[in-house]
DNA sequence: TCCATTACAATTGTATACACTTTACCTTGA
DNA sequence: TCAAGGTAAAGTGTATACAATTGTAATGGA
């Protein structure tokens, strides 16, 4: 997915990438050739191909002779998004539970313990939050399916700018932790159907959980804006 | 998918694309700018976009400075394509057997009894391919989740240019048959889990005997490829 | 005042020109 | 004959110019 790409087109695309994710261009903000040639120092033919790519990706909406913007995503489809991604991601657990190398399991093992301890001492939430994205990562790594490996990313990717949106509910990340818990007990128990149940649901709950949040908080979509979250927004 | 583009860009983009799935265009091909510009009558400028979109669609594949070509997948992407698809389909059955409407399935029964028939009568084989395909289709359209359907049909897609191999091998239809009877019966029963299952293995199968077709027939990339199938190349 | 129409500005879509990279061929030497 | 190097041809990447379309605001009439 992020493939090292010298030409001008991909490295636009990976900056546009980043502002996307960063909150600096946030769902529903318009994405102009000109300024962004302007911004980036090239001309507009490589900003188009990068945001033709990005189209394609899903990241952002294009219709003829309108401006892109970056894309919006209703109540509805992110619903529709999280079902969709927790059957890919149980999938991956399922065939991961027999794929992952010994290495990879006890690197998984680590990493959830880590997000253990940070969860004990209270440490930094937003280093939870990379453990546990760190956690699902692996898991769909392992199942050593690189065309899975790679549809369920371009799920997660959608969704990615709403993630920032995922607010630290009481007792979310207890729960959190302790379904990483049953679902690390089903892998190494080799109980593959046990870690695609758990694993389906654990992703289904997390898509809940933030849709929830976004609905009880937004009168218009503007109103989740990222860049209203502190960031000042770009010109 | 399949947006009615009214720029060249999309035009071009739908007629490379047809030109793949006819195998006037096949796997390993190369796709020049200049070529095809001058054979649809455009400059390169929307060629070269459309190729941009069907790249990122996974269809052709393209490096810097490289001609891109139309992609070739090995013997074990294409099994990978088909694991990945064999969950999304039986996820879309499970999911189906309760969301289908009641005049989706009828008509989804409608569909199969028809391939019923064809088979019966020694019928058309295409046409039998074609109720195949429909059959398939309207499982996945019937759990009405447009991500999950976007989804699986991205990935249909690109084992399309390799169904044209698909040999009748003695038996093979009425075990494919057979296989969509069952499904059919944990669908009218409301079996949502045996949906998923049979759906799963089925397509799982298919896949199997393709690539064990692909890999019997095979010397180099270049000995199945499509235009030796009776269709003159172009230049 | 309000709405429709129309002209103008802004932006996207396409063509063309050119720079840079890769590929292919040809030459040259052993 | 074959390998290595270089040179020309071909092809891609980017910039720029222009055409086509859309958004916007001003103007005129009711």
């Amino acid at each position: 997915m992020t493939d090292k790409d010298p030409t001008q087109a991909g490295t636009v695309r990976l900056a546009i990438e980043r502002e996307i994710f960063n909150g600096l261009l946030a769902p529903g903000d318009a994405l102009e050739e000109g300024r962004l040639a302007g911004r980036f120092g090239v001309s507009r033919t490589p900003v188009r191909e990068a945001i033709t790519q990005l189209a394609q990706a899903g990241l952002v909406t294009k219709r003829a002779h309108k401006r892109a913007v970056v894309a919006a995503l209703d109540p509805e489809t992110l619903l529709e998004l999280f079902e969709a991604l927790s059957e890919l991601e149980g999938a991956a657990a399922f065939l991961s539970t027999t794929r992952m190398s010994e290495a990879e399991r006890s690197e998984l093992l680590a990493i959830h313990e880590a997000a253990a301890k940070n969860l004990r001492l209270n440490g930094d939430p937003n280093e939870y939050a990379d453990l546990g994205f760190a956690f699902h990562q692996r898991i769909v790594s392992g199942c050593h399916n690189k065309v899975l490996i790679e549809t369920t990313e371009w799920l997660a990717l959608r969704v990615l700018p709403y993630r920032r949106f995922q607010v630290v509910a009481p007792g979310r990340l207890q729960r959190n932790q302790s379904d990483h818990d049953d679902i690390i007990s089903a892998i190494v128990a080799r109980d593959a159907a046990e870690a695609r149940r758990l694993m389906q649901r654990h992703t289904l709950e997390q898509g809940d959980a933030l849709m929830r949040f976004i609905v009880l908080n937004k009168a218009t979509h503007t109103d989740f804006h990222p860049a209203a979250l502190g960031k000042e927004h770009p010109l």
